[in-house]
DNA sequence: TCTGAGTACCTTGCGATACAAGGTATTAAT
DNA sequence: ATTAATACCTTGTATCGCAAGGTACTCAGA
Protein backbone atom coordinates (compact mmCIF):
# COMPACT_ATOMS: atom_id res chain seq x y z
CA UNK A 1 0.00 0.00 0.00
CA UNK A 2 2.87 2.31 0.48
CA UNK A 3 3.53 1.92 -3.37
CA UNK A 4 3.80 6.25 -4.42
CA UNK A 5 4.04 7.01 -0.94
CA UNK A 6 8.18 6.97 -1.29
CA UNK A 7 8.64 9.58 -3.22
CA UNK A 8 6.87 11.79 -0.85
CA UNK A 9 8.85 10.28 2.56
CA UNK A 10 12.07 10.95 0.74
CA UNK A 11 11.47 14.33 -0.10
CA UNK A 12 9.99 15.58 3.36
CA UNK A 13 13.51 14.22 4.75
CA UNK A 14 15.17 16.34 2.37
CA UNK A 15 13.24 18.94 3.12
CA UNK A 16 15.48 20.22 6.12
CA UNK A 17 18.54 18.20 5.86
CA UNK A 18 20.99 16.86 2.85
CA UNK A 19 21.52 13.30 2.80
CA UNK A 20 23.43 10.52 0.88
CA UNK A 21 21.51 7.09 -0.10
CA UNK A 22 22.55 5.13 3.14
CA UNK A 23 21.18 8.02 4.80
CA UNK A 24 17.72 8.03 3.50
CA UNK A 25 17.19 4.09 4.09
CA UNK A 26 18.00 4.37 7.66
CA UNK A 27 16.28 7.55 8.45
CA UNK A 28 13.13 5.94 6.49
CA UNK A 29 13.75 2.78 8.46
CA UNK A 30 13.69 4.39 12.29
CA UNK A 31 10.49 5.72 10.78
CA UNK A 32 9.46 1.92 10.02
CA UNK A 33 9.70 2.48 6.19
CA UNK A 34 12.02 -0.45 4.23
CA UNK A 35 13.32 1.05 1.35
CA UNK A 36 15.55 -1.16 -1.31
CA UNK A 37 18.74 0.67 -2.69
CA UNK A 38 17.28 -1.09 -6.31
CA UNK A 39 14.24 1.08 -5.69
CA UNK A 40 16.04 4.33 -3.97
CA UNK A 41 18.66 5.15 -6.39
CA UNK A 42 16.53 4.91 -9.80
CA UNK A 43 14.14 7.15 -7.81
CA UNK A 44 16.68 10.21 -6.63
CA UNK A 45 17.81 9.99 -10.47
CA UNK A 46 14.64 10.52 -11.68
CA UNK A 47 13.84 13.64 -8.90
CA UNK A 48 17.29 14.89 -9.84
CA UNK A 49 16.46 14.56 -13.68
CA UNK A 50 13.01 16.30 -13.23
CA UNK A 51 14.57 19.18 -11.33
CA UNK A 52 13.45 18.70 -7.76
CA UNK A 53 16.68 17.18 -6.65
CA UNK A 54 20.15 18.61 -6.73
CA UNK A 55 23.32 16.65 -5.23
CA UNK A 56 26.61 17.41 -4.56
CA UNK A 57 29.56 15.36 -3.77
CA UNK A 58 31.11 15.15 -0.05
CA UNK A 59 33.99 13.25 1.10
CA UNK A 60 33.45 10.68 3.83
CA UNK A 61 36.19 9.29 6.29
CA UNK A 62 35.53 5.93 5.38
CA UNK A 63 34.85 4.87 1.87
CA UNK A 64 34.57 6.49 -1.29
CA UNK A 65 32.68 10.22 -1.73
CA UNK A 66 28.89 10.06 -1.27
CA UNK A 67 25.96 11.88 -3.69
CA UNK A 68 24.49 14.10 -0.94
CA UNK A 69 20.92 15.27 -2.02
CA UNK A 70 19.10 18.75 -1.58
CA UNK A 71 16.04 19.93 -2.56
CA UNK A 72 15.93 22.34 -5.12
CA UNK A 73 13.77 25.20 -5.25
CA UNK A 74 11.21 23.23 -7.65
CA UNK A 75 11.66 20.07 -5.44
CA UNK A 76 10.24 22.39 -2.70
CA UNK A 77 7.21 23.65 -4.37
CA UNK A 78 6.41 19.72 -5.60
CA UNK A 79 6.36 19.15 -1.66
CA UNK A 80 4.29 21.51 -0.90
CA UNK A 81 1.79 19.51 -3.81
CA UNK A 82 2.39 16.83 -2.20
CA UNK A 83 1.59 17.64 1.11
CA UNK A 84 -1.62 19.11 -0.43
CA UNK A 85 -2.33 15.80 -2.02
CA UNK A 86 -1.47 13.65 1.37
CA UNK A 87 -4.21 15.95 3.56
CA UNK A 88 -6.14 15.03 0.74
CA UNK A 89 -5.91 11.64 0.87
CA UNK A 90 -6.59 11.97 4.86
CA UNK A 91 -9.71 13.25 4.23
CA UNK A 92 -10.62 10.73 1.63
CA UNK A 93 -9.82 7.84 3.87
CA UNK A 94 -11.45 9.13 7.25
CA UNK A 95 -14.83 9.86 5.11
CA UNK A 96 -14.82 6.26 3.93
CA UNK A 97 -14.15 4.58 7.62
CA UNK A 98 -17.39 6.11 9.19
CA UNK B 1 0.91 9.17 -5.01
CA UNK B 2 -2.70 7.48 -3.96
CA UNK B 3 -0.88 4.29 -6.10
CA UNK B 4 -2.31 1.41 -3.96
CA UNK B 5 -4.79 3.39 -1.85
CA UNK B 6 -7.54 2.23 -4.19
CA UNK B 7 -7.98 -1.41 -2.99
CA UNK B 8 -7.82 0.32 0.37
CA UNK B 9 -10.69 2.31 0.00
CA UNK B 10 -12.88 0.41 -1.61
CA UNK B 11 -12.40 -2.30 0.74
CA UNK B 12 -13.31 0.25 3.26
CA UNK B 13 -16.37 1.76 1.05
CA UNK B 14 -17.52 -1.88 1.53
CA UNK B 15 -17.23 -2.89 4.67
CA UNK B 16 -20.83 -1.52 5.90
CA UNK B 17 -23.05 -2.01 2.55
CA UNK B 18 -22.87 -3.79 -0.66
CA UNK B 19 -22.15 -1.71 -3.85
CA UNK B 20 -21.50 -2.20 -7.29
CA UNK B 21 -19.16 -0.55 -10.09
CA UNK B 22 -21.15 2.41 -10.43
CA UNK B 23 -21.79 3.04 -6.93
CA UNK B 24 -18.24 2.77 -5.94
CA UNK B 25 -17.31 5.32 -8.96
CA UNK B 26 -19.74 7.89 -7.07
CA UNK B 27 -18.57 7.44 -3.46
CA UNK B 28 -15.40 7.64 -3.99
CA UNK B 29 -15.64 10.38 -6.28
CA UNK B 30 -17.83 11.85 -3.21
CA UNK B 31 -14.76 11.20 -1.24
CA UNK B 32 -12.51 13.17 -3.60
CA UNK B 33 -10.98 10.31 -5.07
CA UNK B 34 -11.01 9.36 -8.72
CA UNK B 35 -11.22 5.57 -9.81
CA UNK B 36 -11.49 4.53 -13.69
CA UNK B 37 -13.61 2.26 -14.87
CA UNK B 38 -10.67 0.09 -16.67
CA UNK B 39 -9.17 0.43 -13.05
CA UNK B 40 -12.06 -0.89 -10.95
CA UNK B 41 -13.10 -3.82 -12.62
CA UNK B 42 -9.79 -5.87 -13.25
CA UNK B 43 -9.56 -4.53 -9.46
CA UNK B 44 -12.79 -6.09 -8.23
CA UNK B 45 -12.17 -9.07 -10.42
CA UNK B 46 -9.03 -9.63 -8.55
CA UNK B 47 -9.90 -9.34 -5.24
CA UNK B 48 -13.17 -11.66 -6.05
CA UNK B 49 -10.48 -14.27 -7.10
CA UNK B 50 -8.57 -13.54 -4.31
CA UNK B 51 -11.53 -14.59 -2.19
CA UNK B 52 -12.04 -11.01 -0.43
CA UNK B 53 -14.90 -10.13 -2.24
CA UNK B 54 -18.27 -12.16 -3.30
CA UNK B 55 -21.15 -10.47 -5.32
CA UNK B 56 -24.57 -11.11 -6.01
CA UNK B 57 -26.25 -10.19 -9.07
CA UNK B 58 -29.44 -7.90 -8.67
CA UNK B 59 -32.38 -6.30 -11.54
CA UNK B 60 -32.31 -2.98 -11.82
CA UNK B 61 -35.36 -0.95 -12.54
CA UNK B 62 -33.86 0.71 -15.34
CA UNK B 63 -30.99 -1.26 -17.44
CA UNK B 64 -29.26 -4.44 -17.05
CA UNK B 65 -28.57 -6.28 -13.47
CA UNK B 66 -25.87 -5.39 -11.35
CA UNK B 67 -23.25 -7.09 -9.72
CA UNK B 68 -23.34 -6.42 -6.31
CA UNK B 69 -20.06 -6.97 -4.49
CA UNK B 70 -19.83 -8.02 -0.34
CA UNK B 71 -16.50 -8.39 2.15
CA UNK B 72 -16.44 -12.40 2.79
CA UNK B 73 -14.75 -13.03 6.13
CA UNK B 74 -11.36 -13.48 4.58
CA UNK B 75 -12.01 -9.78 3.11
CA UNK B 76 -13.15 -8.21 6.71
CA UNK B 77 -9.40 -10.14 8.03
CA UNK B 78 -7.90 -8.51 4.83
CA UNK B 79 -9.54 -4.75 5.98
CA UNK B 80 -8.08 -5.19 9.41
CA UNK B 81 -4.39 -5.81 8.57
CA UNK B 82 -4.99 -2.95 5.74
CA UNK B 83 -5.95 -0.62 8.78
CA UNK B 84 -2.78 -1.44 10.63
CA UNK B 85 -0.79 -1.02 7.31
CA UNK B 86 -2.42 2.58 6.97
CA UNK B 87 -1.95 3.40 10.96
CA UNK B 88 2.02 2.21 10.43
CA UNK B 89 1.81 4.86 7.12
CA UNK B 90 0.30 7.49 9.56
CA UNK B 91 2.71 7.22 11.82
CA UNK B 92 6.27 7.26 9.24
CA UNK B 93 4.70 10.36 7.75
CA UNK B 94 3.81 12.01 11.29
CA UNK B 95 7.62 11.05 12.37
CA UNK B 96 8.99 12.51 8.89
CA UNK B 97 6.91 15.60 9.19
CA UNK B 98 8.38 16.30 12.92
C1' DT C 1 52.21 -4.78 -3.26
C1' DC C 2 48.22 -7.01 -3.79
C1' DT C 3 44.23 -8.94 -1.89
C1' DG C 4 39.97 -8.90 0.58
C1' DA C 5 36.38 -6.47 3.20
C1' DG C 6 33.59 -2.61 3.49
C1' DT C 7 31.20 1.17 1.44
C1' DA C 8 28.75 3.57 -2.22
C1' DC C 9 26.65 4.02 -6.60
C1' DC C 10 24.06 2.07 -10.47
C1' DT C 11 21.54 -1.25 -13.92
C1' DT C 12 18.55 -4.95 -15.55
C1' DG C 13 14.59 -7.88 -15.49
C1' DC C 14 10.25 -8.86 -13.39
C1' DG C 15 5.59 -8.35 -11.32
C1' DA C 16 1.91 -5.39 -9.88
C1' DT C 17 -0.95 -1.23 -10.24
C1' DA C 18 -3.51 2.33 -12.64
C1' DC C 19 -5.01 4.66 -16.74
C1' DA C 20 -6.76 5.27 -21.59
C1' DA C 21 -9.18 3.40 -25.05
C1' DG C 22 -12.05 0.31 -26.96
C1' DG C 23 -15.34 -3.67 -26.91
C1' DT C 24 -19.62 -6.60 -25.59
C1' DA C 25 -24.22 -7.18 -23.74
C1' DT C 26 -28.67 -6.00 -21.68
C1' DT C 27 -32.66 -2.81 -21.25
C1' DA C 28 -36.02 0.56 -22.50
C1' DA C 29 -37.82 4.11 -25.53
C1' DT C 30 -38.77 5.80 -30.01
C1' DA D 1 -35.61 -2.08 -35.66
C1' DT D 2 -32.72 1.29 -34.16
C1' DT D 3 -30.82 4.14 -30.79
C1' DA D 4 -29.39 5.68 -26.18
C1' DA D 5 -28.28 4.47 -21.69
C1' DT D 6 -26.38 1.43 -18.51
C1' DA D 7 -23.21 -2.12 -16.99
C1' DC D 8 -19.53 -5.23 -17.41
C1' DC D 9 -14.97 -6.42 -19.24
C1' DT D 10 -10.30 -6.52 -22.02
C1' DT D 11 -6.04 -4.83 -24.09
C1' DG D 12 -2.06 -2.01 -24.38
C1' DT D 13 0.96 1.17 -22.03
C1' DA D 14 3.50 3.63 -18.33
C1' DT D 15 5.22 3.75 -13.79
C1' DC D 16 6.64 1.97 -9.38
C1' DG D 17 9.05 -1.08 -6.32
C1' DC D 18 11.80 -5.22 -5.58
C1' DA D 19 15.45 -8.80 -6.26
C1' DA D 20 19.61 -9.70 -8.05
C1' DG D 21 23.72 -8.54 -9.93
C1' DG D 22 27.49 -5.35 -11.26
C1' DT D 23 31.14 -1.46 -10.96
C1' DA D 24 34.25 1.43 -8.42
C1' DC D 25 36.68 3.55 -4.59
C1' DT D 26 39.10 3.14 0.10
C1' DC D 27 41.71 1.07 3.58
C1' DA D 28 43.82 -2.60 6.44
C1' DG D 29 46.56 -6.52 6.71
C1' DA D 30 49.22 -10.35 4.70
Amino acid sequence: MRKGMLEYCIMLLLRHQSCYANDIIQRLQEAEMIVMEGTLYPLLSRLKRDGLLGYEWRESTQGPPRKYYVLTKDGQEALDQLDASWEEILRTVNILKN
